[in-house]
DNA sequence: GTCTATATCATGATAGAC
DNA sequence: GTCTATCATGATATAGAC
């Protein structure tokens, strides 16, 4: 008996994920997905409704995942600080870090995932947006509180600006290098470490975000 | 005689614009263009040739002007230099400022066009990657030795990193807020002062960027 | 649950009269 | 330059046999 034959799902679903990467939500035809996946053409509408609900189940599995473990890695801080306000530098590694940790993990989608939700993020604000904000609100509440307890000399409107910021500068880095790759050489120099590139992205993003996040007040003159 | 009646042409170039942006590539069907436009379904491919060429034309008008502008900014600040190397503030401002300030500019397509460029330069790296690499080719190497001479210590590799963060901090901030809007509570309290939000904006981004910028280097271990 | 076959529709593009 | 009418294509979704 093996494995139980929901096999299916999980091949459309693997099939949606790369493919939407690839070539944007539009632009990937269900007749594309299902012949990646090897199913018929009517298995998605079967198991998922229609494509826009698969889309959503594609981001959802992903997410699900990345938010309880950002709840998880927060509640484990705040127990260990004791009452005590947290550093910025654990909050930022708690949120963003978490994200970039995603990337190392295939199990979890890996690269594929975080682009297309690095991409996904940037574009129309269409039917993801919803999903996004319903699964997010939590989440980005509990961050707020903590950044604001741990910065309280920064007034709680400037907090959210540069949480804003941070989360533009990571979805960029995420999204993929493209738009620079073409001008840059960086890539035929860092072909050697493309193991230990995901480790060198997030020490130079998470002091990046840092030090954005703790740069001097804006003066408005 | 009035106006030359090349006005077809530029109704249908505003109505993509807006209609891009509000729905992006894929989902702006030429029948809502040249419905929004005014004009008959035929005029596109007259006037373009192809959707892709007009999408590429709406990009391209504005984009001459922005590096035309960017370019001209910097000349001018080297020249003022006399051969010693420029502050990175004034390298930011010139690049990501001279960006912002076309969005006051509502005859250079003011926060329309600026969203739209956001979005799309996240999106999948269709057809609007070679047009963006090509126009920006010679700026962006431009702006990278001014970086490089302004910040010495620095290494080359890390700079290119950071100006790609400062990118996606600026791309989001324009691309709009929907993602946090929906969280944040933000935009009942800035009703007040939309006029000059989008100096705030400026202000609060480019000490976001130059913290970013500047911050310690990040430590591989 | 899975597949074939098909209904229904919207799209980008073009030919040709005016 | 502008319009009408139309073509060819590819999309999502579904009905019904197995």
């Amino acid at each position: 008996m093996d494995t139980p034959r929901n096999d299916t799902r999980q091949r459309i679903l693997d099939a949606a994920e790369h493919l939407f990467m690839a070539h944007g939500y539009d632009a990937t035809s269900m007749r594309l997905i299902t012949g990646e996946a090897g199913v018929n053409l009517a298995a998605v509408n079967y198991h998922f409704g229609s494509k826009e609900a698969l889309a959503q189940q594609v981001f959802k599995r992903r997410l699900d995942w990345l938010n309880t473990e950002r709840l998880r890695v927060l509640d484990d801080l705040e127990a260990r600080a004791k009452g005590k306000p947290l550093r910025p530098s654990q909050i930022v590694d708690a949120f963003f870090g978490t994200l970039l940790r995603m990337a190392a993990d295939e199990d979890r989608g890996g690269q594929t995932f975080l682009r297309l939700l690095g991409r996904t993020m940037g574009g129309p604000a269409g039917f993801i947006g919803a999903l996004f904000a319903e699964e997010y609100a939590d989440v980005v509440e509990r961050y707020k509180a903590a950044l604001f307890r741990a910065l309280p000399d920064v007034p709680r409107e400037e907090i959210i600006w540069r949480f804003h910021f941070m989360l533009g500068a990571t979805s960029y880095a995420i999204a993929g290098t493209d738009a620079l790759q073409l001008v840059t050489d960086w890539k035929t120099k860092k072909k050697k470490d493309s193991d230990s590139s995901a480790a060198y992205l997030q020490a130079r993003l998470m002091s990046f975000l840092l030090g954005g996040l703790r740069a001097p007040l804006p003066q408005f003159d």
